[in-house]
DNA sequence: CTGTTAGCGCGTTCAT
DNA sequence: ATGAACGCGCTAACAG
């Protein structure tokens, strides 16, 4: 494995020359500069990640901070994942995975300590995380894919849901809808303050309070069984509902075999839209679901241009960024059946 | 950020003291080295993991090489990700994310020779694949979840498909079913040698021409679409299939549309296992897929731990590790109807 | 525009 | 059982 000073001998110059011919930390003549990567070129020369990093004191890695959630990864989230894992080697860095098994401090601050990552990318943001206080606390660099309560100056992607409710909501009333239920992730994720269930929730009781309809909303396990008895209790309760917004892919199954065994059919008797929702869950489903789908890719690139950013100390034109669902159209949600 | 040097000043001992209480390299009179990790203690020190790496060659750090098929990840794939990344952190090894967005030998390079990693996991392994060749000819320290045509003294971990499928198959015979068909994955990732493909294709054949069966199989691309049309065309050529083996996850939903709409109900006219599948998909199908399911966590784990003892210069009892896959019974397979 | 040199933080071979 | 000193490969002053 040849070093910088065995390209230095070959080339004629000095070591720091090639070295600043590399960075291009500073003016190399065209001539030594040629002569500098010919060297390069010849003995098969690669820069050493450590040592650089070790001198110049930045390692060039940043770290997905990915917990395993409850109701366990799904597509969005393994999408995230690919999309930083190509943003961060486009951005020249290397990306490792940190899957803390739970919001551990300690292992957080280990993390951090360590000196092996730039920065962090925080997935699975609570509303109040301890996490991001420890970062925060320490002044470690981060960004967030999602956002907690107080996310003042803290760069981070996260889903619009507000929009997103809304766009949901809206599609099935001008289909006619006005009975129109919610069915949200698990009572647990909602009171542990996770974003996407709380924030959905609100965004839900105020789009249909302010249409001045009844919204009816239901917690669900991420599992089909439990969609199953969660459809049947919230029509039990309101037997005159047409439609349904679901945050809840694991779910979503369970919903269908239940509107299926009431003799109904979708979207002619019942309708559903999807929110939150993967390209591939929708489509995997008899009919392929209306849904609204998160831009996973382009979320997982921000979150880390949003970290490069601020780790190459670069002009941060906006701290967050909100991405709302996109909502594609398919085969789960149609027009309001006439009963009369 | 305290260094070692802090550490040794406070503690009162030589640098290299510190140094050889850390890792246990010489024996260290237990007074001293209460002393050293009180000192640590106090001061928070935490050893930089890039300067231990630099000066001992090893960076302890692994890499993970996960390209992204053509069928699109799923979650048999994320479960590889995370399980991986668990048994990593538990050897005391990080883990990068190296996306390749295809078989590229000069990334393949490039990684291997900039001394940030001291080997890697090779996944979506093909029957002949340029990596394999390249890391083997750099005698660069490798694992693969999946494997090679010639894989002799490469550690590595796999599905036993042949083991699957004659299982997957029996339990369909045992059902009474004889009319038996194979939906594998695409005409291309069979031809590109993607191992799976070829490997269950041929375990297919092998096992109905032992039980004197004709076994009818057909390739299809990974969408539900697909699925339905190769439904279709299996049974216009062979109307009296009542079951159908599939290796393909994104297909499923399809095939059970063309069930469906053929006025079949599953299982009671057609039976369905899926082989290769995730639990997460299974239960995602109505009724919910009687599978074949790998073992995703283990040979994640088995990934790295493959590879982490060959690093560390330990016995390799065996090199290579084969995991059939576990046959969970749910509602897609039933007995053969009874036409006469 | 280029060369010289002092570290970066730690592992490890010598001595003692 | 402990210390001193060198080097891992590179970056970034400082000095022309």
């Amino acid at each position: 494995m040849p070093t910088m000073s065995d390209v230095a001998r070959r080339a004629g110059v000095a070591l720091s020359t090639v070295s600043y011919a590399l960075n291009g930390t500073r003016p190399i003549s065209a001539e030594t500069r040629e002569r500098i990567f010919a060297a390069m070129e010849e003995l098969g020369y690669k820069p050493h990640a450590l040592a650089r990093g070790l001198a110049s004191k930045r390692s060039r890695i940043i770290a997905l901070l990915f917990p395993t959630p409850e109701r366990g990864l799904g597509f969005t989230e393994l999408e995230f994942v690919t999309s930083a894992a190509n943003a961060a080697r486009n951005c020249g860095y290397n990306l490792v995975l940190w899957s803390s098994e739970i919001h551990n401090p300690d292992e957080m601050r280990q993390l951090t300590q360590q000196g092996l990552v730039d920065g962090v990318i925080v997935m699975e943001v609570r509303l109040e995380d301890d996490r991001i206080r420890l970062l925060r606390e320490l002044e470690f660099p981060f960004s967030m894919i999602g956002r907690c309560s107080d996310c003042d100056g803290i760069p981070h992607v996260d889903i619009d849901f507000h929009e997103t409710v809304v766009e949901a909501v809206a599609y099935l009333m001008q289909l006619g809808h006005t009975r129109i239920g919610f069915l949200n992730q698990s009572q647990s994720t909602y009171t542990a303050g996770y974003g996407p269930a709380v924030r959905t929730q609100a965004a839900f009781e105020a789009v249909m309070q302010r249409a001045k309809l009844q919204g009816v909303s239901r917690f669900c396990r991420a599992a089909p069984k439990a969609g199953y008895e969660a459809f049947g209790a919230l029509l039990a309760e309101h037997p005159d509902l047409t439609a349904l917004v679901i945050m809840n892919e694991r779910a979503v199954p369970g919903v269908m075999q239940a509107i299926a065994d009431r003799g109904w059919s979708i979207p002619d008797d019942f309708s559903i839209v999807s929110v939150v929702s993967s390209a591939a869950a929708a489509e995997m489903m008899i009919p392929p679901l209306t849904a609204a789908e998160a831009m996973t890719a382009e979320m997982g690139r921000l979150g880390v241009e949003l970290l490069v950013r601020q780790l190459e100390g670069q002009p941060q034109d906006e701290s967050g960024v909100l991405l709302p669902c996109k909502l594609v159209v398919r085969g789960s949600a149609g027009p309001r059946r006439q009963t009369y």
